[in-house]
RNA sequence: GCUUCCAUGGCGGAAUUGGUAGACGCGGCAGACUCAAAAUCUGCUUCUAGCGAUAGAGUUCCGGUUCAAGUCCGGAUGGGAGCACCA
């Protein structure tokens, strides 16, 4: 096994020494930008998933290499965020050691599996040169009055300490350490991450993500499409309501608004319960958003006495309630309730004892409303309202819409259940916010020539159950002047999610080193954007959003070339334990990739990695199926024993080399890496049934297999005396010599295979017909019956027909 | 509940996109080499009947389209993922 260690390194020293992988910004060769996620530098070092994605990725870039591709494969490192600061207060350690240390660790386990990265682009979001450039953006972002600072009711992790984004925060529970979140009222950093929806959705078409990515992200966004209502109030004043199902307007019985909205609060003066009232807003308050959906079986709420609102279309005069399944911060904050035609609707009315009046003609109601899907899809007509009865809800709904919008009682609407991005964290590892609070001036930014705003070296980052960051206590730091009137003022003392540095890191990818910008517009030009970039499904609604969220405004503003700088995305699937489960530590079935190397080499662990199973689902970890694949490589090194004196290539083989090339070519950009080495397996089976193969036979199985195993490839193919193959070029294959002159292939009757007959590229259909009736089993089952009809598919099946 | 993906031997998975289902690998069984073991090599390995040629069944289940269905269409069941009182 030494043996094998030695091997592996001196080629990693080989690619080191000669920058083989260095990839050249201006280079004549065609650019192709092959990108995979940059890991979180944890203390646990690099997990066996990394090293399947790098692998597929890494045999994508050498194989386009040596085909004449200007290939750029970076890496670097994801490296702010709460994992490193927390173990740098268990360790008392500035969280600055922690990274560099796991950063040392992760460099020499990637380089230890052969990747061919290119570290000369290598940087950290945590470099002060590189975070420079995340806080100049956020400054465009103010300036461009994309980030404003407001007091909302934000999701705060009392584990964790912090303010939450509602995609960290998704299903009222914390993304990082599971705790439930709380509802806290926060002044925040925000990006108007909401008013990019819509492009958010059609860029999705300039874009080749995969399906199930891009139906993510829609899904996220979560466009609908309905009409805001205005409604007025006896007595004086309105409100609005937003409603996907206008059709259904004239079976409004009650409205419902959000208790922690605004429009609660203007009312307050005419209620007449306000005790009432009062108490249950406080109520809601202290539920998290998992409380409120849980706890509320039955529907929870309270009238608002002393408002009734006015139905515009027919005059009726309803009562309007109080209930926590409305949200503040959704549509218009009031919804119009149609008891006989919405579940939700439906409940609330049951369980306060209100009116419920069918308007659409479907049958019972007793026991459920009747929703949309369903009386849209069986195309049942409006009753009780007016003028449309008799129309089909399809029909009413675009005839009320437009009568809602010619009277002025209304218009249509999108709504977007994607909200601003919250942007503030109060944690002391993330990229300080550049903003300076001055008593006269208010928020001014900081100059951009003072960036970066460094993070200050303290001895405490324990984060605080006031809800403030720890740089807050640092007043040296804290205290400053005002950039604007040069009088005291004081910083920003949150700092940024660790999306941030994530959101833009591609794009220095492409020109790391600038120290004018974060990278020049003829460097992002020359490698145009990311070709193919590789992440978890995990980070569609999050890391993909915010970036594509990042890129578009930076193009807005004239900063990068194009609206999407991210063609294909793809994602892959997990490692699971050989219990089937998710590997963790408590589970004890992790498997460490240092391990696999040291015993079985980097090869064999990249070879197996994608040999195990289809790329994009999950699979399970096997060690037996490892040691199979040693054995492949085992054999490969035997077969050098074959090598003859002859030239060229062996004839016999002929075929099967020109349909390997072409099948390892095709299956590697797409995402077919499990074949491409069961393709080979092929190959070196039929050598090995060979009583010698040519060097050129030899070195054309190592060639294809380097892009997987590159060390013992080139070990082998430096023995057979040639150059190597990562400075060599790809192999061409000839499509005339992917098919076979001579081919067996199957005689169906009636649809069953009943013989196979053995047809030449020549043959033409009478031919093969007739060669099929010879067959002798064949004419066993035809013998006596009236053929009806004779199939023949060129190189593939006769089906004969018979009666 | 909504959205979405999936279902093939003992296991991981193939199937040129409608054309011989089970490639390739793992595991298992039998044999060779060996004093023995490991390694390696050879043969078999979807199920049923048969010594065999062969025949029948077979890609979760039911139905349809087609000369031909794992693949296309309709329905059911089971499982995964995402969202979840979003009006």
């Amino acid at each position: 096994m030494n043996e094998i260690l030695k091997i592996e390194q001196k080629w990693q020293k080989y690619w080191e020494k000669h920058k083989t992988f260095e990839a050249k910004t201006g280079s004549k060769k065609t650019p192709y930008y092959i990108l995979v996620e940059f890991p979180y530098p944890s203390g646990a070092g690099l997990h066996v998933g990394h090293v399947r994605s790098y692998t597929a990725q890494d045999s994508l870039a050498r194989m386009m290499r040596m085909q004449g591709y200007n290939v750029l494969y970076p890496m670097g490192f994801d490296a702010f965020g709460a994992p490193a600061e927390e173990y740098a207060i268990k360790t008392h350690q500035h969280p600055k050691i922690v990274v560099e240390n796991n950063i040392k660790v992760f460099g020499k386990q990637m380089k230890s599996l052969g990747f061919s990265f290119d570290w000369s682009r290598q940087f950290s979001t945590t470099d002060p040169d590189y975070y420079k450039w995340t806080q100049w953006q956020f400054l465009q972002f103010y300036k461009h009055g994309m980030a404003y600072k407001d007091t909302i009711p934000v999701n705060w992790c009392p584990n964790c300490k912090t303010v939450l984004s509602n995609e960290d925060a998704a299903g009222g529970v914390c993304e990082r350490c599971g705790s439930q979140v709380e509802q806290r009222e926060k002044s925040q950093w925000m990006l108007k991450m909401a008013s990019y929806s819509e492009d958010l959705l059609n860029g999705l078409e300039d874009t080749n993500f995969a399906d199930r990515v891009k139906l993510g992200q829609i899904n996220w966004i979560g466009k609908s499409t309905g009409v805001e209502v205005d409604i007025d109030i006896v007595g004086g004043g309105n409100f609005s309501i937003f409603t996907t199902c206008p059709e259904t307007i004239y079976g409004i019985t009650f409205f419902v608004i959000a208790p922690d909205g605004k429009l609660i609060k203007e009312l307050m003066p005419r209620v007449e319960n306000k005790e009432e009232v009062e108490e249950y807003i406080k109520e809601t308050a202290k539920k998290s958003n998992m409380d409120r959906t849980e706890l509320n079986k039955g529907k929870s709420g309270v009238e608002v006495k002393g408002i009734k609102a006015i139905n515009p279309v027919n005059g009726k005069e309803v009562p309007v309630f109080l209930g926590d399944f409305v949200l503040g911060d959704y549509g218009t904050g009031a919804v119009m309730a149609v008891p006989s035609h919405d579940q939700r609707d439906y409940e609330y009315a049951k369980e306060h004892n209100l009116e419920i009046i069918q308007v659409i003609d479907c049958g019972d109601i007793s026991e459920h409303a009747i929703e949309k899907h369903d009386y849209m899809g069986h195309g049942y007509k409006l009753i009780n309202s007016e003028e449309f009865d008799g129309m089909t809800a399809d029909e009413a709904r675009e005839k009320i819409s437009d009568m809602l919008e010619e009277k002025g009682y209304g218009r249509r609407v999108n709504n977007y259940k994607m909200r601003d991005w919250i942007f503030s964290r109060q944690r002391f590892w993330g990229e300080p916010i550049p903003m300076i609070y001055c008593e006269k001036c208010g928020w001014q930014p900081m100059k951009e020539e003072d960036l970066p705003l460094l993070l200050p070296d303290v001895a405490e980052y324990e984060p605080t159950d006031t809800g403030e960051s720890p740089l807050a206590k640092i007043t040296d730091w804290v205290n400053t002047t005002c950039p604007h009137c040069g009088g005291p003022a004081r910083r920003e003392t949150d700092t940024m999610p660790n999306w941030a540095g994530s959101s833009w890191y591609f794009l220095r990818f492409m020109d790391p080193h600038n120290e004018k910008e974060f990278a020049s517009m003829d460097a992002m030009k020359y490698w145009n954007r990311v070709d193919w970039y590789n992440g978890g499904m995990e980070h569609t609604a999050r890391h993909l959003l915010y970036a594509r969220f990042w890129v578009q405004f930076l193009y807005n503003i004239g900063l990068v070339p194009h609206k999407e700088m991210i063609w294909t995305r793809v994602s892959h699937g997990m490692i699971l334990g050989s219990d089937n489960q998710k590997m963790s530590k408590s589970k004890g079935n992790v498997i460490n990739p240092d391990d696999i190397v040291n015993e079985y080499g980097a090869d064999t662990l990249r070879v197996y990695e994608m040999f195990m199973g289809d790329y994009q689902m999950d699979a399970p970890w096997n060690t037996d199926s490892l040691r199979g694949c040693r054995r492949f490589l085992d054999k490969i090194i035997r077969l050098k024993d074959k090598v003859n004196e002859k030239e060229g290539f062996t004839q016999s083989l002929e075929v099967l080399q020109n349909k390997t090339i072409k099948k390892v070519e095709y299956d590697t950009t797409h995402m077919g890496y499990n074949t491409v080495i069961s393709s080979l397996m092929i190959l070196a089976n039929a050598y090995d049934e060979m009583d010698s193969i040519t060097k050129e036979d030899y070195r054309l199985l190592l060639t294809l297999l380097n892009p997987t195993a590159p060390h013992i490839t080139e070990e082998l193919n430096e023995q057979l005396g040639f150059k190597p193959i990562c400075e060599s070029e790809w192999p061409k294959y000839d499509e005339e010599k992917t098919v076979e002159n001579v081919k067996d292939i199957a005689v169906q009757v009636n649809g069953k295979v009943r013989g196979t007959i053995q047809i030449t590229v020549d043959d033409n259909e009478q031919v093969i017909k007739e060669k099929a009736m010879e067959c002798e089993n064949v004419m066993k089952h035809i013998e006596g019956k009236e053929i009806v009809k004779v199939i023949v598919i060129k190189g593939k099946i006769v089906n004969i027909v018979v009666k």
